[in-house]
DNA sequence: GTACTTTTTCTTACACGTACGGAAATCTGT
DNA sequence: ACAGATTTCCGTACGTGTAAGAAAAAGTAC
């Protein structure tokens, strides 16, 4: 793996491409095809390599998609102007991260990232840690606390952008619908209740009233 | 793909392999080698017969993984005695799914899924639906509910398993710590100030907190 | 029995990610 | 100029999921 901040100039063979330049064509790549059309084979080709060369910049097919996310995190996520309120921050720094990522439909395959991602995503955790602490949270919960909201970000993104590939794939949406219509009522007596409306209901988007569930919860701190 | 509840005789040529006996080889591949060490071939060998005869029964990889955590599922979960009290009932009954995917470490591959999956969890579903309606939310709002702490379990459970996996692989772990060194604590305030105990404090399990501030948001209710 | 239909199985082939080892290109020291 | 050292690049090879279609094995109709 190349060092970032090679201090003179470096022995060896000289670099004919960049981690940089790699990260860039994919990009495109992804852009023109989808990340089902990012092959390692097809980068190496428009990058004017071979498939071997590109994994002495990256180390594998994973990692190359983490940067593409750190990338599009980097550029699009831009400090907005947030509420005064505490609480409305906190929410309001949820929302754009959720809205970014939501927005990028590769993104599964990667979102199971640990943390946030990029240095750029971090001012949007210092202002949910802070939004948390100033609203009287002390900071260790306040860290829980970031860290719930975002397995729930997190977990709706992904929960969401699967089941719309599915649906889009085939027709195993039907399978549900099979299982909802032929509940017994005696035994599952809400969810027979609901069954008619329950597609409708799941294809609502109610991240927000969650997530303001969610905060409101942690806000109340119930327990010692 | 064959049909469920073949009424009379079938025509055509019998079948030598069942989906019965391929999820159950599966599922032996996956206790012995892990979820890598199930290969198509493998399984196919395993079962007597070819990769490509193995397609008939299930569409994809993808699929069988699927039909695999349903298996896994139908006999981990076991109805239990949960709490009498409606909001303890809730909590208990996400608990209880979440502890047994929680230990199902070849989840990641599949828990993307839209909603929970087997018929098995269906009972556990009408129990926090059942929990939140009879603490006074109307119907819609329970399932709404319902969506949001499975899509805050499912995320809790993708997110920690693949920080475990990362951790195991290799060395990209140091990277955040790296990440977390470097902070400037002028414009990071809260993160430098908790920047040390970063690591620590996402160790931590602290789902069943979560949860407990989801369902307190949820049965909190403001906004109308 | 022979022809046709239907269902399952098998053969072949392809593009994929990537492990391995060696070749090429540069710098440093003599 | 020459000999390492070091880094990058690349040719080969393996095992993967699976698309496409041929082949096999059963039933039915005549």
């Amino acid at each position: 793996m190349p060092q970032p901040s090679a201090p003179r100039k470096a022995p060896g063979r000289p670099a004919r491409i960049s981690r940089e330049e790699i990260i860039d064509t994919a990009r495109r790549i992804v852009a023109e095809g989808g990340v089902k059309g990012l092959t390692m084979r097809r980068l190496a080709a428009e990058v004017g390599s071979t498939p071997m060369a590109i994994y002495h910049h990256v180390r594998d097919k994973e990692e190359l998609l983490v940067l593409l996310l750190d990338d599009y995190a980097a550029r699009t996520l831009r400090r907005s102007r947030l509420p005064a309120d505490s609480r409305e921050r906190v929410v309001a720094a949820a929302g754009a991260v959720h809205d970014a990522l939501a927005a990028c439909p590769w993104i599964v395959e990667v979102l199971t990232a640990d943390d946030l991602m990029s240095t750029s995503a971090l001012w949007f955790v210092e202002q949910i840690v802070d939004g948390l602490v100033e609203c009287g949270l002390p900071l260790d919960r306040a860290v829980h606390g970031y860290r719930a909201i975002w397995y729930y970000t997190a977990g709706e993104i992904v929960v969401r952008a699967t089941a719309a590939r599915r649906r889009a794939d085939d027709d195993r949406a039907t399978y549900r619908e099979h299982v909802f219509a032929d509940l017994d009522p005696a035994e599952l007596p809400r969810l027979a209740q609901a069954s008619e409306r329950w597609a409708a209901l799941t294809a609502e988007d109610t991240y927000e009233d969650g997530l303001r569930a969610l905060v409101d919860g942690l806000l109340a701190g119930r327990r010692g």
